[in-house]
DNA sequence: TTGCATTTGCAATATAATTGCAATAACCGG
DNA sequence: CCGGTTATTGCAATTATATTGCAAATGCAA
């Protein structure tokens, strides 16, 4: 099994201990980070954090890092893992992020019918949940 | 049929100039819009940026506009409209948005999923889709 | 038309992200 | 393991985006 150092060479860049903590830090993540987050985390000596800001697009652009769009201020990173497909829950009372694997997410009929009414070759997809938390249920219906 | 004034004095608000713009230039556009491009189509005298981010806040809590998640360093928004469901398609190439109405949008298997999973109560979602248009595809072909 | 509550413009401030440049670290060949 | 080359990092400055306090202006119900 390679290193995620090796394969940050194999795509041409140096492996530098932030591009490494990065990856560490995302696989080690249930929820995707922002990038204040994922500074904060890191041992020290922690890094500035436009180096952070450079090496999350670096890792992007190489497919290795994902961002996720929660309709927040700031985006979020998590780790691309292949072949592994997650999706967001947002609670929009006390804003609790959980990811999860699908058990199925067959989105062909709209992939199809995107290439025919709008001919785009679509190559990825987002989808994000809203709604409630059991916790903030409770809370809801307690008033 | 309710004008959009109308709707906001029955939520509770007075009806301003620039929420009732905010709503026009919304529903006029096919794609959803950055505070800054909302803006950009306000009829002389323009309200300052700060009044636009308020309505848009205001108008998106009582649910007249949503917002849109497309990855990009600004939020955008769209218009509201109710029992019409719409999802995007970016290209990665020129970054061109359509927006378009699915002929099916069913994630009810997604969705109790996640109930029985999370234990969410889902509401809303959110789905984009990132691919190449037309236009870039016989671009990257061509080389 | 008047009075009250809310919103607006303006200026200041906060937060997120990007950039230029000199100092530093990573990598390759020997 | 060592030096030379190249890319990255830290730092400071800058830009973009969004938020806030407050006095003046506006919306609206009576």
């Amino acid at each position: 099994m390679a290193t995620s150092a090796e394969v940050i060479r194999r795509l041409g860049y140096p492996a530098t201990r932030g591009r490494g903590e990065i990856l560490r830090i995302l696989a080690e993540s249930p929820l995707p980070l922002s990038p204040k987050e994922i500074l904060g985390r890191f041992p020290a000596p922690k890094p500035d954090a436009s180096t952070v800001y450079r090496n999350l697009s670096l890792l992007a652009s190489l497919g290795l890092v994902r961002s996720v769009a929660l309709h927040e201020r700031s985006r979020r990173y998590e780790i691309a893992t292949d072949g592994v497909h997650r999706h967001r829950v947002v609670c929009k009372g006390c804003g609790k992020i959980e990811s999860f694997q699908p058990r199925i997410c067959d989105l062909s009929p709209l992939v199809s019918d995107i290439r025919s009414k709008l001919d785009f070759d679509v190559e990825e997809h987002s989808l994000e949940f809203f709604g409630v938390c059991p916790q903030c249920r409770r809370r809801e219906k307690g008033r």
